[in-house]
DNA sequence: CCGTCACATGTCATATTGGACATACTCGCT
DNA sequence: AGCGAGTATGTCCAATATGACATGTGACGG
């Protein structure tokens, strides 16, 4: 397909597909899963290494021991956004979780 | 406080706090703001990169232009899932992703 | 002007995610 | 064996995020 046409069809609204587009899909909610698994070790490593048990890292962000194990287990009730501020709850730098992310390229 | 005390409070559930204890939660609310707010740069900027309508975006997402919109004005009501979602969607590399978040970093 | 296209903003019913609690599992210790 | 600390897992129902929709703005072309 014509790249000008497949931008136009993609403008109006389309998923403009080749045959494997129905792949896509699914190995972008792979990459998904990927990235939470990357920051769920993440999680765990750094509270690990500054010697936080689940309790102690829970109370600092207003959760439950549950909730942190849950999410070091990448639970699927578990939304990045808990991740995230779980990590920066543990002092996380920005470069750290670039890193973490970072890591999950390529295959 | 001696280091060794207070690796035993925090393992005991406490959060323990120097003098800026107040305000290193709110540091942190404002590293979770700033993060989002990368990320939805990030995601119109990709976007537009690649000739792509927020309709068309929110089809690939299969949700909506509205949400779309909000995502991109960092809006409160929107998680960090639907954007990591959407740069995926966009076709960001993790490099990429690895990269909107190092710019974070420092001030 | 008027239509159309892209984007912004508000509301709402529903679905997902949240903390809390109970309870079970796994170690290391004595 | 029995204990205790740390972690795992499952289930509640309250809080929040979701897509859909309606409607508003502004820009561009005719």
């Amino acid at each position: 397909m014509k790249s000008d046409k497949k931008a136009r069809l993609e403008r109006a609204g389309w998923v403009v597909g080749d045959a494997a587009q129905f792949l896509t899909l699914s190995a972008q909610e792979q990459r998904f899963v990927e990235l939470k698994l990357a920051l769920a070790t993440g999680v765990r490593q750094l509270r690990e290494r500054r010697g936080l048990t689940q309790a102690a890292l829970a109370k600092r962000l207003g959760s439950s021991q549950s909730r942190v194990a849950k999410m070091e287990a990448a639970d699927t009730s578990v939304s990045l956004d808990l991740m995230m501020r779980s990590l920066l709850s543990i002092g996380a730098t920005a470069g750290e979780i670039a890193r973490l992310i970072k890591k999950t390229e390529a295959a």
